[in-house]
DNA sequence: ATGGCCACCGAGGGTGGA
């Protein structure tokens, strides 16, 4: 079983490179973050075309995540996480005994702002959400784009004073940690361990990034946990020459 | 080299991302 997460940044400007994602990757389930369409625009049929069932929570512009899978997902919850009820950031669905929840987390912006307090008050609602869900499941696992710097060797550039880094949003994240979730990232030799990089001043070139999107596992999915790795070579111009724009996240995989 | 912002809306530049 292999479940991956992506931040794509555009569904249907990254369309092409999402097809060959599925058909290079095989992923049995595939997160979505920051789709930025609506829901009419929602490239579902070219999903389907590929074998694959999926399930959104569709905004326009802005947000949106989906759930691309091989078998279909069931028991739903189309946006469970609301503060503000136009921003959709958030599904869930169950494969077999599997809970998939995928979240993408408020960016907060800079300390202080209205959108780190949102950030703050939304996290809040999200550990509480996933409280609710680990009482009736218990294998489940939380990704996505957390916007949420873990540890301080999980940033190129990690500063207390700055957003994704600060202790009141690592403290949000240990919080739901705290709940009898694990981050299934795996240290690899030579790697670094980043998911992110600034599509400015050639960051990824230089390998300047940030390990912001997250697989989070309840202990009954840690047990089976044989693979992690980040799928740089999406970022690469010439993964796929249809669609030479990247994301500037890369997918992070999982293998069951 | 794996490269130097990108996508949104809307008609051009302002906004948001992280």
């Amino acid at each position: 079983m292999k479940i991956a997460t992506w931040n794509v940044n555009s569904v249907n400007v990254r369309l092409p490179n999402i097809l060959k994602y599925l058909k290079d990757y095989q992923p049995d389930i595939l997160c979505l973050q920051e789709l930025k369409c609506s829901e009419d625009k929602y490239p579902l049929e070219d999903f389907v075309a590929e074998g694959y069932h999926s399930i959104h929570a569709c905004q326009k512009t802005y947000n949106g995540v989906s759930i691309i899978s091989k078998s279909q997902g069931m028991d739903c919850h189309n946006n469970p996480v609301a503060v503000n009820d136009n921003e959709m950031r958030s599904i869930s669905a169950t494969f077999g005994d599997l809970r998939v929840i995928n979240f993408y987390v408020v960016n907060g912006q800079s300390i202080g702002s209205d959108k780190y307090i949102h950030k703050l008050k939304w996290l809040e609602k999200a550990r509480k959400y996933i409280k609710e869900q680990l009482s009736s499941h218990r294998k489940l696992v939380v990704v996505g784009d957390f916007n949420i710097v873990p540890n301080e060797n999980d940033a190129s550039n990690f500063s207390p004073n700055d957003i994704l880094c600060s202790d009141k949003e690592r403290k949000a994240l240990q919080a739901i940690l705290d709940l009898g979730l694990t981050d299934c990232y795996k240290p690899q030799d030579k790697v670094s361990p980043y998911t992110w990089w600034d599509y400015r001043a050639g960051a990824f070139h230089r390998d300047i990034g940030y390990r912001i999107d997250l697989l989070l596992g309840s202990s009954s999915l840690l047990k089976d946990l044989q693979h992690y790795e980040v799928h740089r070579d999406t970022r690469h111009k010439s993964w796929c020459p249809e669609q030479p724009k990247t994301s500037d996240h890369a997918p992070v995989m999982i293998t069951l």
